[in-house]
DNA sequence: TTTTTTATATTGTGATCACAAATCGGCAAG
DNA sequence: CTTGCCGATTTGTGATCACAATATAAAAAA
């Protein structure tokens, strides 16, 4: 017998138009990307459609895309499991996403219009109800919501799907940062980012995407606190 | 009877340790990065499983794997077909190369030492080789090895997954590009890079990164050549 | 006790099959 | 000639099975 824990993922309903494969893939993204399932932790086929009540089949599918997303490591005994994290992959990681990030912001700004102003401002309002609320989880949604829709304003965007790569990499590691430091989030660079698009300022917007990105992680990244936590998941090979 | 042409992927050596998995991801990559496979093209898993003689559960994993790196597109009817390409996309895409490159290339500067730069030096000469030869296989091969060993060089990297992605997306229109004008690639940017390593100098790197990479398309993005071949090539929903 | 070896169990890979959704064909009605 | 409808076929999805590679465990040798 093995003597791994028994990793539990919670099971959202399945859409009526989903197939079992996309289902399977939100699930074990779910999970990866709020951390709960370890780094090094292997991840089996058979024993997540069992733990899922489906076939094989869909399972493997998901895995592999995750993979090819970046989410997970396939090392070449074929075993698939969540990378581990270093201070310096940290650090890269975070610095890609600023890179591509400003990038987006920059590039969507033309056309921005009032309906893409008003739901940003409606998810911002949100977003500071949940940190005031301290749910850590419905924060690290709205922030993501928020980041999309600005970049996705953009009609021939074609980034998106790498910045959903470099967040799901860094996923579970941000939201342990938002858990250590809730209320270090004191500057809305959010409302910074809106005056700047209201402003048509392609400067002030890719400083103020930097500066909200930098918000996030530069408690973790600089301090010891991120060699710490890395230390405690790192536990497995 | 479908009245499609009868696409025909040339099938290269299978690798020992190589999966058919593997073996086919490779043979559908290579096909739809040099333009084999017409955009709009549908591509069934059982057609492509009995062109190469396999199993149709290879294919369909190397057909999402391929899909999840945006090289090729999944309609809601689930048909599965190369992205047709359009003047602004084309135009986001290099942007978003010379955005991804340049920062890679920045952050692999501190790391590069002389191995690296021997290496450097030796595919930039047989990249000349070929371009004079008018090779643009060749050409194309060389130029990404060029920039693949300068980014790789950074022992932390991250970006390289989702600059291949970019590469995928562009690779069948920038090969055409290069058929078009090959005689005008008259200054080496490759050189202009290097000799910027030699100087430790950031921004000088920067600067001969995103000339070669405008170099290769400003011919086709700038001009109606980029229309007249997606008119071409775009006859297909 | 430590290391090597051997046997057992587990895992990923690939093939085949059943089924439902979608496509394509012709045919009829406008 | 065009438009809408219905049947035949193709296609993707998911399940199950066989097999080889890998890992795990116990047993044997040092």
């Amino acid at each position: 017998m093995k003597s791994e824990k028994p990793l539990n993922l919670d099971a959202p309903e399945r859409g009526a138009r989903e197939t079992l494969n996309q289902w399977v893939y939100r699930c074990l993204r779910h999970a990866v990307m709020i951390g709960r399932v370890p780094p090094g932790r292997a991840l089996t086929i058979r024993e997540i459609a069992e733990a899922l009540g489906v076939s094989t089949m869909p399972v493997r599918e998901a895995l592999r895309r995750l993979a090819t997303e970046q989410a997970l490591e396939v090392r070449d005994n074929r075993r698939v499991l969540v990378p581990h994290m270093t201070a310096a992959k940290f650090r890269e990681l975070c610095e890609l996403r600023i890179a591509l990030e400003s990038h987006a912001a920059e590039r969507a700004l033309p056309y921005i219009n009032a309906n893409h102003m008003g739901e940003l401002i409606v998810i911002d309002d949100r977003l500071d109800t949940a940190n005031a609320a301290g749910d850590h989880e419905a924060v690290t949604g709205l922030n993501q919501q928020f980041h999309r829709c600005l970049y996705e304003a953009n009609p021939h965007q074609v980034s998106m799907p790498l910045i959903e790569s470099v967040w799901l990499q860094l996923g579970p590691f941000t939201r342990l940062a938002l858990s250590k430091l809730q209320d270090f989030y004191t500057i809305d660079r959010h409302s910074q980012a809106i005056e700047a698009i209201r402003c048509q300022d392609p400067r002030g917007l890719r400083i103020a995407i930097e500066a909200d990105i930098r918000d996030g992680v530069t408690h973790v990244g600089t301090a010891e606190l991120l060699n710490a936590y890395i230390r405690s998941a790192g536990q497995a090979t």
